[in-house]
DNA sequence: ATAACTGCAAAACATTTGCATACAG
DNA sequence: CTGTATGCAAATGTTTTGCAGTTAT
């Protein structure tokens, strides 16, 4: 979830899978893989690829657009990260490792997300594994509506 | 769900809502908003705006793209047809009148598109608005996976 | 050494927009 | 008539690509 920085102990076991992975794949262990990996792992939010280009550039870290989407893109190969495509066509992107599974709730008003757990989905997609004999990998579920609280505090400054 | 044509009482009713929604609204009844309903309501499956442009236009109707873009907006508005995204930029259509409420599972191989339905999912909605105190008005499930039979027929064929 | 990676700028792609023209009400 | 809709082409925003130069191994 939207949580605090991941605690030591597992980013180091994370950075070494991805070292793992690229190494497994004859990958290169660039500096732009690695800053940029640190970057995403140091991120609890969602993100999008040119804020993460933004980011870095204004760090002093010029790196090109172009890395960073194959980066994030190497990072979604080994389940490092996940890609979100809420709705609009900018893709959002999350750091996944050890995350719980996670579904989201988005304001329609002011595009706040919010996440939520339910075991139900897991069962649904047991379900329908079964009956149409299929494999699933992976799921999104996203809901969207309106927040009913008279003072939502984003909604003075919402889109 | 992908399904038959709609019978002719039916799409009557869904007809004279659409030209309701026109006349409250003072919208135009142009001649290319009546034929771009009736091409979506005449199809049955999924499909983006450039099919839909291209449809009409080998069938000799020429209208612009922009003109099918804003009267799929039109049409979304006015609830006769859902916008779906699909984990790729390029948003389907489906007309969506008179269908249960359905959501989708996506082959990974192929990207045929399934559909089903599970009482579950309106649990989870019914949940997740008492906690977060929000109304959802939709939602969009996707379940991504493999058809693991031997045999699909579009193993072949598939992308 | 050499194959893989980066950065850049151009291309691609779906969608939106501005504006002159056409036409529904 | 009048303002709204259309068509066109240009603009937009995001992502991808081609290629020359760079670098990890």
């Amino acid at each position: 979830m939207t949580s605090t920085p991941l605690p030591k102990e597992q980013l180091e076991v994370v950075r070494k899978r991805y070292l793992d992975y690229l190494k497994e794949r004859n990958l290169r262990q660039t500096p732009e893989r690695l800053t940029i990996f640190e970057e995403v792992y140091d991120t609890s939010d969602h993100f999008d690829a040119d804020e993460l280009f933004l980011r870095l550039k204004q760090e002093g870290v010029p790196i090109s657009r172009a890395t960073v989407y194959n980066t994030l893109e190497l990072l979604v190969d080994c389940n490092l990260v996940v890609r979100h495509q809420f709705g609009n066509k900018q893709a959002k992107y999350e750091r996944s490792y050890s995350f719980w599974q996670h579904d989201h709730l988005i304001c329609e008003e002011c595009h706040h997300l919010l996440e939520f757990c339910d075991p139900r989905i897991q069962s649904i997609r047991d379900m329908v594994s079964e009956i149409f004999d299929f494999t699933i990998s992976r799921h999104s579920l996203h809901l969207y509506g309106r927040c009913r609280k008279e003072d939502c505090e984003r909604r003075a400054s919402a889109s």
